[in-house]
DNA sequence: ATGGTCGCTTGGCGA
């Protein structure tokens, strides 16, 4: 089974860019984050047209917004608010498979956090960590065996030195700051989650799965940072047998700021 | 050290 996230950066100009990714990597299931459309306007037809006929909508009007594409039926579909926002930031679901049981996976578009990495003087900076907390606090308190879970999405947070261009200089950059980084640190200790990415792909190496559009060539410098993240519990660690970053998607054309990553789940 | 570009929407915010 695979799962792709992607953060879109608007569902209704990305289409083709989705066809795409539908025709290489065929997921069962695709995270989307930023669709920036409001539920009654999602291009649910369009995409059920490329065989996920399944979909779990949380859209508002102009920004943020997360959905869950599926080929298969999902069942238990909820959003949740934070921080008393009704900010369409958290989507979940859970999908039956026969050989790797029910699977609740969670869908999060993390608050980006402003530029002045202080909560004290930045309000977006404060909601940034106030979402991971309360997100941890309640996986903490919810279940207490955790079974088959997924976490995917724009977590934007790129916790190790390797997650980024530049350890060194992205250090009081919003993304990589310490700060943040403990807080993530106490979120996947929550579930508790395992980094999948990493777990195939050594720390040692860098890897990234956004470029700022402020670059005339995101290639030349290769700034890029791993703001996209997939996690699963214990329970499912074993079964990741490969993962993917869909680095060439940057250079399409009218390309998202972030990459797709894919995980494959096998029984 | 600074500005650079997108998307949604039409002035300016958020990333």
């Amino acid at each position: 089974m695979k799962i792709t996230t992607w953060n879109i950066n608007s569902v209704r100009l990305r289409l083709s860019g989705l066809a795409r990714i539908i025709k290489n990597l065929c997921p069962e299931i695709i995270c989307l984050q930023e669709i920036k459309v409001t539920n009654d306007l999602f291009p649910s037809k369009d995409i059920a047209d490329l065989g996920y006929p399944h979909q779990a909508v949380a859209g508002m009007k102009g920004y943020n917004g997360v959905a869950i594409l599926s080929k298969r039926p999902l069942t238990k579909i909820k959003t949740r608010e934070w921080c008393g926002k009704a900010d369409c930031r958290h989507i979940f679901a859970t999908i039956a498979d026969k050989r790797l049981g029910s699977i609740e996976i969670h869908n999060f578009y993390v608050p980006a956090g402003g530029d002045i990495p202080d909560p004290k003087e930045n309000a977006k900076f404060a909601h940034k960590l106030q979402f991971l907390k309360e997100v941890a606090a309640w996986q903490k308190g919810r279940q207490k065996s955790p079974g088959n879970m997924v976490l995917v999405g724009d977590l934007n947070i790129a916790p190790l030195p390797t997650d980024v261009w530049s350890h060194k200089q992205l250090l009081k950059v919003v993304s990589h700051t310490p700060v943040e980084v403990k807080a993530l640190e106490q979120l996947q200790l929550s579930g508790p989650w395992i980094d999948a990415i990493r777990k195939k792909i050594p720390p040692e190496k860098p890897v990234f799965t956004w470029w700022s559009y402020r670059s005339k060539d995101w290639t030349i410098n290769n700034r890029g940072r791993r703001l996209d993240h997939i996690w699963t519990t214990e329970a499912l660690k074993e079964k990741i047998t490969a993962v993917d970053i869909y680095q060439s998607a940057r250079s399409w054309e009218k390309p998202s700021d972030h990459v797709p990553v894919t995980i494959t789940l096998t029984p």
